[in-house]
DNA sequence: TCAAAAATTAGCACTTGGTACTAATATCAG
DNA sequence: CTGATATTAGTACCAAGTGCTAATTTTTGA
């Protein structure tokens, strides 16, 4: 049975929405009408082309990633930052970072954004995590938002290595705390 | 004056990069050379067309949205186990796992390994990460098997703590070691 | 029930940004 | 000057469309 003109303008939305990557020939075949009528479909909703669909979203990925870059490594959203002094990130738990059973946010996504924060942090092209000693406080649910601070609390050039101290809170209240011992490659300020 | 062949080329590999939306038209009036010749070059360097590239971005994008950050319960495979006692997993490293800028894996993937493991080998419905001291041993790369052993050490029955031992290898080499200390809500063998 | 309205299908010319291929020129180096 | 290399030109063809007209089918309302 074929859909009437509603259903399938809802169903097409949706299936581009899932895939924007279908051409209206693989449409048509899949509901069942030719190319001329998903063709107005699209018109109606106002969906563009394949082609224009696809620089979308290529185009949505480049500013990203261009204004992103070292951020896109980031977990959780960076919300302000001063070089080798300071940083801060939120980090919203959602349904698939909890355990189902109890609800308590695993602790590799807490420490996830506790280390891409002690990275970030670093003025250098490349830091890395070499040794850590990290509580977890309190437990965290889907649905916190969870804010972590980073401080840069000491160096060793010689070493060149950057200790920072790192505190994750939800509402004021601190759920993990860390201290983080990075290596770098390049002392600050270099190039 | 006109660009040798070779400094187009380099040039244009970077405008292509910089810009992957530019198509040859724009590309053989900026170098002032035919479109043809642009073609030629695209040939010689292996680098798709327009469209190609543009999906190719969209594309990226697209897998990145959905795999940027674990979101399964257990990070690797859990290949062996023996409740309260040891655990072992394996974990393939990708690419979507190391800094593009050096290809080393980013750390929180390695602990995500370690602690699910952590988590695992506790015969307990709940268990989470208290403490946690690491050190980052090696650097791991893309490619990488990464194998974690996790090794239960002792037990505090009045705090419902464990404490387990975990090191992770490649090739036999240890990457990753640390220290878990784990609350539990039940004894051992309750039910 | 039957005609008008709405929906669907069909067909054709044209567009972009290419590929694949052939052939003619231009440029440079020994 | 000649042969190799580089560049340009031109043709046919492709995918995935747009824009347009026209025909056919389906639905609906009086």
């Amino acid at each position: 049975m074929k859909y009437s003109k509603k259903e399938r303008q809802k169903l097409l939305q949706q299936t581009i929405i899932d895939n924007p990557f279908v051409t209206d020939e693989q449409l048509a075949s899949q509901f069942n009408v030719s190319v001329q009528t998903i063709r107005l479909d699209r018109m109606e909703l106002s969906i563009p082309e394949l082609r224009e669909r696809i620089k979308g979203v290529a185009a949505h990925n480049f500013e990203n990633d261009v204004k992103s870059l070292p951020i896109d490594e980031v977990i959780g959203d960076i919300i302000d930052i001063e070089l080798d002094e300071r940083a801060l990130s939120i980090f919203d738990v959602k349904e698939e970072h909890v355990f189902q059973r109890n609800g308590i946010a695993r602790g590799h996504h807490l420490f996830a954004q506790a280390n891409s924060l002690a990275v970030a942090v670093i003025d250098d092209d490349l830091a890395l995590t070499v040794h850590s000693e990290i509580h977890f406080v309190k437990p965290v649910r889907a649905g916190d938002r969870v804010i972590s601070k980073a401080l840069v609390t000491g160096k060793d050039d010689s070493k060149s290595r950057t200790f920072i101290e790192l505190t994750s809170t939800v509402e004021n209240e601190v759920v993990f705390a860390g201290k983080f011992e990075m290596y770098r490659t390049k002392g600050k300020g270099e190039k």
